[in-house]
DNA sequence: TCTTGACCTTCTAATGACTGGAAGGTTCAC
DNA sequence: GTGAACCTTCCAGTCATTAGAAGGTCAAGA
């Protein structure tokens, strides 16, 4: 099949596909005469191996990894799971930044008026010291 | 001072600075004879409101427009209560995909033995149809 | 057989928000 | 007057795509 068929079997888009394959992390397709990229079954199981991976937040770099212990038989579990670990250590960071960005925004608009009149507690709250008060 | 005594006082490195100025979000400093930048305390001043909202997730856009707001006596505080409740609400989706990623992950976790054998739920669950088996 | 249109190819450049580094100019204390 | 610390501009790289241009290939229908 050709790389529009097998993006729309995996969920990825062409281009993407390309892009992939340019940064290594999936081999060269096969050719046909006239250039164009050729993709099996297999192929599109891997791309859709990535394209969950991708989605769950790992780095192309990480699905690199992964895809080598996917293939891997002779891989330990251990592995996987350490990265898998790594993974949900970094989302609980991004989740207790994003939480503490929301609290001091909200905070300071619960002290914001919202209506006609010029002062807001938010701007004065961002032209504050360095860390927003709280 | 110079842009590395604004850096240092701002909390923005020189090249950061350089970077606003170049874009347009601050207007471009005051030269000396030799070419060298020139700050003063106002200019300090508006970096740590930049700086600040930056923290908070605005983008140099909406940084921007929040400059333009904080500068400006006339206007009513409605517009920046609006503009905070859009990047709470873009924080709140964030956190919602974060913690479904999470979940989906923990899932995937707690079926890894996560030793010696090769096995591993994670990887057949990452290779399964395309969303991840819940 | 020719044409049309869908599909494919490669390449460059853009995104956002910086950061690194090279090559060279300025300032100031000693 | 010299050396270190600081500054200047400019180009390139980061990450993971995506957009778009210019052109080649393929299969079906007239």
């Amino acid at each position: 099949m050709n790389i529009g068929a097998a993006a729309r079997q995996s969920g990825v888009s062409a281009k993407t596909i390309r892009y992939y394959e340019s940064v290594g992390l999936i081999a060269p397709a096969d050719r046909t005469a006239g250039g164009y990229r050729v993709y099996d079954r297999r192929d599109v199981e891997t791309l859709r191996f990535v394209q969950q991976a991708r989605s769950l937040g790992f780095s192309v770099e990480e699905v690199s990894s992964l895809l080598a212990l996917w293939q891997d038989r002779q891989r330990s579990s251990a592995e996987v799971k350490a990265l898998a670990r790594r993974r949900v250590e970094e989302i609980d960071r991004k989740i207790a930044e994003l939480t503490e960005m929301r609290a001091t925004l909200t905070h300071l608009m619960e002290r914001c008026h919202g209506d006609e009149r010029p002062d807001c507690p938010i701007l004065t709250g961002l032209a504050g010291s360095g860390k927003a008060e709280r």
